[in-house]
DNA sequence: ATAACATATGAACAGATAAACATATATGCA
DNA sequence: TGCATATATGTTTATCTGTTCATATGTTAT
């Protein structure tokens, strides 16, 4: 049929498979935006701020966590566009940027409650 | 009005987004689901997985890896009961256990493609 | 039984990463 | 101007994670 180096399934399939898949670097962009979501810290601040837009120290105390922690996980949330900032005086208040993060989550927990 | 140990924003927000926080187990279960996905070859695997079911050498093959690494990330996603597994002889064929993963997937692609 | 194939497992190594600590920037107020 | 507050940044460290290599298990055919 075809001069495969294994032997163990049909090509047809694999190469029908290759033509379905999305381009490399589509998938390398959709595990890195899962990474993101794939830590407690970032899912705390991001579930925080379904219900509010929210301050560092806020988000520091909510969740007892240093000030510093909170602004660097904050810092790549906000590089990744998933929150976005506010600033009032002293104070950055941060708030989710669009409604895919929310579906992200939601679908998410479907999966857990199970 | 209360006694905050910090300033910035009023302590009735925090009381109340505290109020509506999931449990934190919860929260650290959703975190490890992303993480799942948060990994170019595993992505690759189950978007491949979309198409139809596949053997170990097939996915390793498909993606350009090794056996061994293909095996590994296997594993991880059958722990996670992500994929399920059905042997037929030598081999044994992978495929999506359930649709959540397409939908958690779907809403993550929605999302890069902006 | 033995050889070839398909997959799994265990250990080790390298790269990634989150938190902590110290420090810097910036704003508001006395 | 000087000081306290709010946030950000840089660096180091400890931990985690994905891959590789070597090897083991299990299956089929001769």
């Amino acid at each position: 049929m075809s001069d495969n180096e294994y032997l163990c399934a049909e090509s047809e399939t694999v190469k029908a498979v290759l033509e379905k898949m999305p381009p490399d670097e589509m998938l390398y962009d959709l595990a890195e935006l899962f990474k993101i979501f794939g830590d407690t810290t970032r899912v705390k601040i991001l579930y925080a701020l379904f219900e509010s837009e929210l301050c560092v120290n806020d988000i520091a105390t909510l969740l007892g966590i240093t000030q510093t922690a909170a602004s660097h996980q904050l810092r790549v949330l906000k590089t990744n566009k998933l929150v976005k900032a506010r600033k009032n005086g002293k104070m950055i208040f941060y708030s989710l940027s669009d409604d895919h993060v929310t579906k992200i989550i939601s679908q998410g927990m479907e999966h857990i409650e199970e």
